[in-house]
DNA sequence: ATACAAAATGGAACCGTTCCCATTCCGCGA
DNA sequence: TCGCGGAATGGGAACGGTTCCATTTTGTAT
């Protein structure tokens, strides 16, 4: 059993440099410039001896504040909310901060158990893509004065920017290309909203926006795969004599509604199939799957963006740009 | 400007119950139980009162060990990887840990910065799943006491365990499949095996497993689209008397394959196709594609009870199974 | 009642930093 | 030569916990 050798510290650092720690503190903190190029040579030296590195433990404890950064995702096997994290950890460690990851699943008590320690350990910053409505305990958070930046799903009461899709301008580009391919009626299918700002927003937007265009149109909310495949079917016979397209809100259901297409037998194009979110395969259901696609590392990076605009006013400019326009990917399954 | 709020302190607690920090300490770490009830009462009380939280750093610094737990992942928009993380977190969870999530994009010099970072953090356990071959760092943090479980693939000279997938077994379980289902040739695509000791285990397994059932076989390794695709019209072209198959060695070549076979029309089951790593999508391109699906959760989990068997041996026994077979999961992709 | 062990509680040092001061050093004008 | 100001450096008190050890309280057998 290798019994433990202890990490080296800024006072052994300091000895065998012959100096004192602050010193050392100084040319590992910020203010190098404050030392003589003798000294900075010999810490140097005696640093990389020892192999030394600063105790971020014993630095977030003095400082109040550590270099990290939590993060909530609700779905960590959701590509979308992936790609979202990679982006804000790109942006992190640009900036030199770490990113604690945590997963809610969905659930709002882990996500109440992950804020607690996220506090714990005196996070920079929090990037929120909420379950729940922890509106409380993210008040705590800010009044503490740790900034709060909530991801694509937005909570009342809580002083802080949303980043995400621009939901109205997304709802009427999928409106305006499908009706363009001359899809006449259109089912707009969603997970459940009552959780989420953002679904109950492109749910709002969908119903307006197919009214002025007068589409006939209904929507549906994903329960069970039969139910739905009764729903699906049933809008389907509805309208036998206009050209019947499915707009999906999100890459969850894009993903169910695919297949039921197949287990119904429907073929893509003939009756169209949009979603909202790009997925790895959608050019590989042929005819192809048409999706509007989010600029998630913009979103992600935005994100931290925010944070760091927070955290120190004086040195960064506010982010301008918080609701992003998606990217419309047209394939085969509107094409009729 | 809210001018922050500071967190109350163990001290403070102390001080509104009226008694030492000690006890208050004693509450909140784990011995609960050598209080008086009247005790736990008065502290319990004046803990919500003060909405107190102990100081995750402060106890960090002190015990000179986090509670958090470290893992590098070499690509984070990887499924598979997600999957695994997911199952890693929930294990925390469940154990107290936070997990400090670091994806290192397959590139060894934000590995090599990331372990620099969790060492700083004074993390419980690593868990990596290397990029290049950090085989030096990772002995550091074991001689400092910090146990290091490898994912997937194996650095050499590195006391730790590896949990992942039986890869001879998978092999085999693919070959067997192929050649039950009569395919007679076989060509087995990988990404760059230098850095991954699973790829270089998967390709020897498959050249042997190949070579003993007889079948005609060929090894490509991913590069360029073109080039890929040239390779593979050619090992169709040199084997027209026999009924041709292609394995992916992992879910990405399984993508980029899947696409190559569209580009080329060539028909899925006629041309067999099969890969290691289960998809969201393999099982909507008609007519489905056969895979061999890794317990993913089952990995993840493995992963951090090794990592608590070394914490605290006394308290946990050592995992039983490190290597894991894989489910197939039959499809049209390999019917004929 | 007395003695004594066990249980309950508290005091204070320490973990590795940062940062406020105080101190030392150096060059330069009077 | 002296005095002075600014730059370079060092001493030591926090930060918020844990833990060793000492002390007080309680229970129990004599």
């Amino acid at each position: 059993m290798s019994s433990a050798v202890r990490r080296s510290t800024i006072l052994e650092v300091a000895r065998l440099a012959g100096i004192s720690k602050t010193s050392v503190s100084r040319y590992f903190g910020d203010e190098r410039e404050r030392l003589s190029p003798t000294l900075q040579d010999r810490i140097a030296q005696a640093a990389s001896t020892l192999d030394y590195q600063p105790n971020q433990m014993a630095r977030g404890l003095k400082g109040g504040r550590s270099k990290l950064i939590g993060m909530l995702v609700a779905d960590i096997r959701n590509p979308f909310s992936v790609a979202i994290t990679h982006g804000v950890e790109q942006a992190c460690r640009q900036y030199g901060y770490s990113l604690l990851v945590c997963n809610t699943d969905n659930d709002s008590e882990q996500e109440r158990q992950h804020l607690d320690l996220l506090g714990a350990y005196q996070v920079a910053g929090l990037v929120v893509n909420a379950t729940g409505s922890p509106e409380a305990q993210l008040q705590t958070f800010i009044s503490h004065g740790t900034p709060v930046v909530l991801l694509d799903r937005e909570i009342s009461n809580v002083d802080a920017e949303v980043v995400g899709l621009d939901n109205q301008l997304a709802i009427d580009s999928a409106l305006d290309h499908l009706s363009a391919q001359g899809y006449q009626a259109v089912l707009y299918v969603s997970e459940a909203p009552e959780q989420s700002s953002t679904r109950q927003r492109r749910l709002a937007c969908f119903n307006e926006g197919a009214q002025q265009r007068a589409l006939s149109h209904a929507t549906l909310l994903l329960s069970s795969d039969t139910n739905t495949r009764q729903a699906l079917s049933h809008f389907l016979a509805a309208h036998p004599q206009h050209a019947c397209a499915v707009l999906c809100g999100n890459g969850n259901v894009t993903l169910t509604i695919t297949r039921l297409f197949q287990q119904l037998g429907l073929p893509l194009g003939q009756f169209g199939l949009m979603g909202i979110d790009e997925l790895d395969w959608c050019d590989l259901v042929p005819p192809g799957i048409t999706t509007l696609a989010q600029p998630t590392d913009a979103i992600g990076k935005t994100a931290l963006h925010c944070l760091r605009h927070r955290i120190t006013p004086q040195t960064t400019p506010p982010p301008t740009t918080l609701s992003f326009a998606p990217t419309l990917i047209a394939r085969g399954s509107t094409r009729r």
